[in-house]
DNA sequence: CTGAAAGCGCTTACAG
DNA sequence: CTGAAAGCGCTTACAG
């Protein structure tokens, strides 16, 4: 008891060869061995409670175990919800492979920085890395790009701005015709949100899904309000202020379709407030699901395009771990369909197009 | 340049033992090296881009230069801003000292994490551990309690929920005492918020800061209104709408004191719909400094309470690296003293109670 | 101030 | 199916 347990310990007690306990303790290796000895050893293990010291392990096999997961804003990336649970995914999936992830920081003092994480790199930190939100410098990129390590970035929209790295993209278009799919013909509609590149882009992806589906959209109407604050924090109540002071522009149209779901709560909000009922007199369709993020309320109401973005980190887990494995860090590309969730706001009921 | 680049290799180049050069590489050794053969071998590092490998360096030391960020609900922990801001702090402060944070996920499948996280702690993945939020289970919290290495919980109240652990609070009673002694005496005072225990545990230490300052409490109103939503995300729609309800109640009196800047800006929200003027009718001091996030707003209008999380993220990774090197891991307590900003919404004009 | 040598705890060809 | 042995790339007493 007072020695420390290692290999060596267990083998010793099992009456073994060290070899032989480290192929039990491998899953790849595990099959070499007989069941009876496998069952010895295993049961000693468990009773010393004995598990292989990592560091050890990473330095034989020049693994490290980790996935570094590198973001020039932690606070801004962090605490957006859809990355929050795209970190839960990677987590959870590297884990269940004994991988962890690291967080790397890399935000004030570019120059500074850019040295440390270019040190970090060559100190073999981990085995892949994961771009957040793309706000690297470009010689960082570069050499990221350079190296041999898997490197995957997690992109939202269809302008790639991580050439060069594979990338696991979250795709909303078959949500979006699935959406067309629902509106009846002659219905008016209109765009509506904050005037950023990220609301011009859906938008485009919006009309790209109509065309998809051999609908015109030269009906749709295109409205952006301009915002002081980018924040998503900051979405619903600048939604609501826009939507007070437009409450008789945007009541002329069947539905309103918002890049984001705080957007059209805010929108919700000041309809409520106009005295009208929103999933009656007018549909709204938002985007991201948050209602049904932790918290956030017992009763979700929003017609709304879910992005998997959990299952996206569980994806970039997988896609990872197998770059490790097989050597081959080549660029790919993998999508993860976002799914339209119909609810209240624009509700099923609603005599569709065609049929689904 | 075929050969990988070793500490062997680095010293053949420059015609030394291999200790020297990891003399040399270690600041707590490089002092007993001559300057000139300093020079000399740092000279050839740097030609060629050499890092002692880590996974080397941990397994010789048996550290891993990784701290375990362990998290019951990744989602919900990394989206707070203010723990966002926790999380930048220690990673940057640790980085900065060679170190990693490495992240835990403890969420689904209570019974089988548990065994997961033991197996972690047994593989020694990391040199100390952060708590999150104390979502954990008791016999992961006894089984951290247990083990030698340095736990340190964050803790924003004075309830310690994480008894046995060493601990970073965050400490607003100086930033209340401040509020107190701004406040002309004869205000019409309510502290307004969710119904929570938050709210009412910072109500407790708003009444404790008064009663430092000798102040009167008595006559502070209560208010707190019902949520069904908990998470932030949702504050300060939740706060309008309940503000919108009870706006004649609410002008009532001078001042509005709430839990969280969310609640404040919900509430200043429905008071300007009210046709009133927050910040000149009725003043108004929320918490947490949202405001100044990243693209919150330009233009930081609510007096808040700052709590200073990126802070208290540094002084949790200082105290950390202290407890590894010392191999002291007892327990101790850290405060870190929120600060009051006065802005708009409760000026410094305001004639106050005493002289500050 | 510097060198020679042992060793950290595993894995993995190589034999048998 | 199992063992004996080499070795991964560093650090650190121990000498000198």
């Amino acid at each position: 008891m007072a020695a420390k347990t290692t290999i060596n310990e267990i083998a010793r007690l099992a009456g073994v060869n060290p070899s032989t306990v480290s192929r039990v303790l491998n899953s790849a290796t595990a099959g070499m061995i007989s069941t009876e000895q496998r069952k010895k050893i295993e049961a000693i293990c468990d009773k010393l409670n004995y598990r292989p010291q990592i560091s050890a392990r990473s330095f034989v096999t020049g693994k490290t175990y980790k996935i570094g997961l590198i973001s020039g804003y932690l606070e801004i990336d962090l605490t957006q919800p859809l990355f929050a649970l795209y970190v839960k995914g990677l987590c959870n999936q590297l884990q269940a492979n004994n991988y962890t992830v690291t967080l790397i920081s890399v935000n004030t003092e570019e120059k500074k920085r850019e040295d440390e994480i270019l040190s970090l790199l060559r100190s073999k930190i981990a085995d892949g890395y994961v771009l957040g939100a793309i706000l690297l410098t470009e010689k960082i990129k570069q050499v990221l790009h350079q190296s041999k390590t898997p490197i995957i970035s997690l992109n939202f929209h269809a302008p790639y701005d991580a050439e060069g790295f594979s990338t696991v993209i979250i795709d909303d278009i078959q949500a979006y015709r699935d959406i067309w799919y629902r509106i009846p013909p002659g219905m008016k509609i209109a765009y509506v949100g904050p005037d950023s590149r990220n609301t011009k882009s859906k938008l485009a992806r919006v009309k790209e899904a109509a065309c998809l589906n051999h609908i015109d959209t030269s009906s749709i109407d295109e409205i952006f309000f301009p915002v002081k604050a980018t924040s998503f924090l900051a979405g619903r109540t600048n939604a609501f202020e826009f939507a007070v002071k437009n409450i008789k522009k945007l009541r002329g149209y069947d539905l309103l379709w918002c890049p984001s779901d705080f957007t059209a709560l805010g929108i919700a909000d000041a309809l409520k407030f106009a005295g009208l009922k929103p999933g009656k007199d007018i549909f709204l369709i938002g985007e991201n699901n948050i209602e049904t993020f932790p918290g956030f309320t017992p009763n979700p109401w929003l017609s709304t395009v879910f992005p998997q973005l959990e299952k996206a980190g569980e994806v970039t887990a997988r896609l990872m771990l197998e770059q490790i494995a097989s050597g081959d860090a080549s660029e790919q590309r993998i999508q993860v369909e976002s799914v339209y969730i119909p609810r209240q706001s624009f509700p099923k009921t609603i005599k569709p197009r065609t049929k689904i």
